[in-house]
DNA sequence: CGTCTTTGACCGGCGC
DNA sequence: GCGCCGGTCAAAGACG
């Protein structure tokens, strides 16, 4: 409990973000990308959190086995974390080279059933379109593309940060880009799916943080589903802010 | 053969 | 200034 890395520069804009790191679950996000390497410019963080069901499908399991979207991922690293019994693994982006997309992946210490997933990336960096590029047939092939249903440029007040990446890549006319969906979130800590077993840790996990977590509920049915929203997630997802609703309104396609 | 996973070591930031 | 801790690197091994 020292380090309080204060340096997620988080959300898009917003430079200062919570002067007391964000916490979630009594973890902290912690985001440095202080790799000498790569210059910190800013760094865009999105806290997922997945019941470990959908790890089931997963390619393989393990404590800090990462659920199958559709991109491929490199592990680098894994370290235990302190006050967490689980080690969090640290992931690179291997869909596409250079791509500096990074997540951890752990496993909520208040709830073994949840995998925590950070992802990472600078905002200004064009996330990789193709899933799967790895040799083998890992987690998704083909994105296929789509007619797409466009994340609607809806995004007016505050939500106007949505298209940041996912239209402001338009270099793709499938979808917008696979990471789309974490940019959504991660401007709008709004934008919060929570599922009705989580919510409570959800609390914890949003509140005073400019992490977005996210909830995803998920039946056995919805794997299957969840599945294909692995291959085009934000083609197939919307996630819509209602500050009507209690935390958010999810619109699948 | 190429890529990924595993694991230990190193680096850098922060708190005391 | 020191120690702690998280994040990343890099080598070795494993797998397809």
């Amino acid at each position: 409990m020292a380090r309080s890395y204060n340096d997620h520069e988080s959300s898009q804009e917003t430079g200062p973000e919570s002067p007391n790191s964000s916490t979630f679950n009594g973890m902290k996000a912690l985001i440095s990308s202080h790799s000498p390497k790569r210059s910190r410019r800013s760094v865009e963080k999105r806290v997922v959190n997945v019941p470990m069901k959908e790890m089931e499908g997963s390619r393989h399991k393990g404590d800090t086995t990462p659920p199958s979207d559709s991109w491929a991922w490199r592990k680098y690293g894994q370290k235990p974390i302190k006050g967490s019994p689980y080690p969090r693994g640290y992931y690179r982006c291997s869909s596409t080279k250079g791509c500096p997309a990074r997540k951890q992946v752990e496993r909520s210490r208040d709830d073994p059933t949840m995998i925590l997933i950070t992802y990472t990336s600078e905002h200004n960096h064009p996330w990789p379109l193709t899933s799967s590029t790895r040799n083998g047939p890992k987690p998704k092939p083909e994105p296929k593309p789509e007619p797409e249903p466009e994340v609607e440029p809806e995004a007016e007040e505050e939500d106007n940060k949505f298209m940041v990446l996912g239209r402001g890549i338009e270099t793709t006319p499938s979808c917008v880009d696979e990471f789309a969906w974490f940019t959504e979130m991660e401007t709008t800590s709004s934008t919060i799916l929570e599922s009705p077993i989580f919510s409570s840790e959800k609390k914890t996990a949003v509140s005073g943080a400019d992490d977005v977590a996210v909830f995803f509920p998920m039946g056995e049915e919805d794997e299957s589903l969840f599945a294909d929203l692995g291959e085009l997630p934000e083609c197939s997802v919307v996630f819509r802010h209602r500050s009507s609703v209690v935390g958010s309104q999810v619109e699948i396609f």
